[in-house]
DNA sequence: TGACAATGACTGACCAGTCAGTCATGTTTT
DNA sequence: AAAACATGACTGACTGGTCAGTCATTGTCA
């Protein structure tokens, strides 16, 4: 994409020969064990542990700068690795942060969405989605990569596909059973809900959001305000 | 990230200066008073126009490529004007800016905050707020400039400080008065909604944020949402 | 005819992406 | 078991291009 113009090629390589010699230190000595993640030995093991680092630091660059202003050398050195080596798991920028996205959000999902609670009342499980998705990503620093896609989501249209469709179809159509399943016993009062199960979740989206910008302006108490919404939706709260 | 058309780059530094001719045509005659934004003759108001059009498309370019992105030459452009120009009206990039975001927001704000409306009800008032909002907001393309001050704000202080005082606070301040009156009145029997403003705007920040993104993957009613929204809070509807 | 607004070619810094060369690790031979 | 060899992960200097910001020159108004 970036290229028009014809390649040149490379004219004459000038001296590329470098003695490397200290650099052989930085390496591996067989001798000693590695601090954390110990000596993985295998040579895919090792790529495998380069690329997750890779990712993570990717992660912290984007979240921190946006994706136009993110360096590869600054990844590249957060990650401590050469620059190089990022093209050898991804082909160019876009991907590694496009799959970036993608390994973040499965997890996220997975962590979420499963609590197929069995049978208590449905104010009950909403509130566990709803408590799980606040503590989960609301509180940490999670809310950033929600932040990140929505401030790059249009111009990446893979990003907001993918976004779209593993999490946000999939999450309000669990939501939209759960607000009929409320609806049929009689806990809630509002067929229309069912229409719109963004409501539910504004007040989580709007948290995020506030964590984000306004923290440190006026503090939220992201679950209280959850209770109190919830508290519209089914009516008078049962004591707490 | 995007190239455009292969670019002259510099080959072969001409001769630096350029008859500049037909440009000048563009520029205005001091005879013709002309209808609207016209021929202001005056080297201030002439000034001011220029200033004008530059914010206008800058706040085309950045609201659609992000800040990092966005090249001072493509505003310029857009503007009708050369680059130099920029610098004679902006210190820098960046405060062209925030510049932009505040000549923005002012006037939004203040075609939104305003209607004091007399002695509805509580309900109408906020109705009246919200669909202020989603109709000059959530459904334009001033969307976008909310989503770019969420992409932004957090590396641009002063734009998230900006927005908090001007914007943020002051909507829900107002929106807690009505709320606290909602009470008073009878209307409202929530009386923790009080402390969490948040909750009665959450549709509609999350409606700007599904424009944005999901729009064309499904489209969402933003009116009937916060209506039924309203329902939600004010107990069931008078019909409509 | 100044004085100043406007211009756009130019510079310097910056950065994505490349690739010749290095070396740790694993494999085969002796 | 040890030495010779093969592999490919890894490196980082380098290229081609981009772009914010400058400034000498030119145009225009009062």
């Amino acid at each position: 994409m970036t290229k028009t113009p014809a390649k040149p090629a490379n004219a004459i390589r000038a001296k590329p020969t470098k003695p490397r010699r200290e650099k052989a230190a930085q390496g591996r000595m067989s001798a000693q064990p590695e601090p954390a993640s110990e000596p993985p030995s295998g040579r895919v093991a090792r790529a495998a542990e380069r690329r997750e680092a890779i990712i993570v630091a990717a992660m912290e660059e984007f979240v921190g700068r946006g994706y136009a202003a993110t360096r590869l050398d600054d990844v590249a050195r957060r990650a401590g690795v050469a620059k190089g080596t990022i093209y050898l798991h991804f082909k160019d920028k876009e991907a590694l942060f496009e799959e970036l996205i993608r390994t973040a959000i499965v997890p996220l999902v997975n962590r979420i969405v499963p609590p197929a609670n069995p049978g208590g009342s449905v104010r009950d499980m909403i509130e566990l989605f709803a408590r799980a998705f606040i503590q989960e990503v609301a509180t940490t620093q999670r809310a950033d990569i929600i932040r990140l896609i929505v401030a790059e989501g249009p111009r990446f249209p893979a990003i907001a596909d993918f976004y779209y469709r593993e999490v946000v179809s999939r999450g309000l159509a669990k939501l939209r059973a759960l607000i009929e399943l409320g609806i049929a016993r009689g806990e809630l009062r509002q067929p229309e809900l069912a229409h719109f199960p963004q409501i539910v979740v504004a007040p989580a989206i709007v948290a995020v959001i506030w964590k984000s910008l306004f923290e440190n302006h006026s503090p939220l108490d992201a679950l209280e305000m959850f209770r109190v919404h919830l508290d519209l939706i089914f009516g008078e709260r049962r004591t707490t």
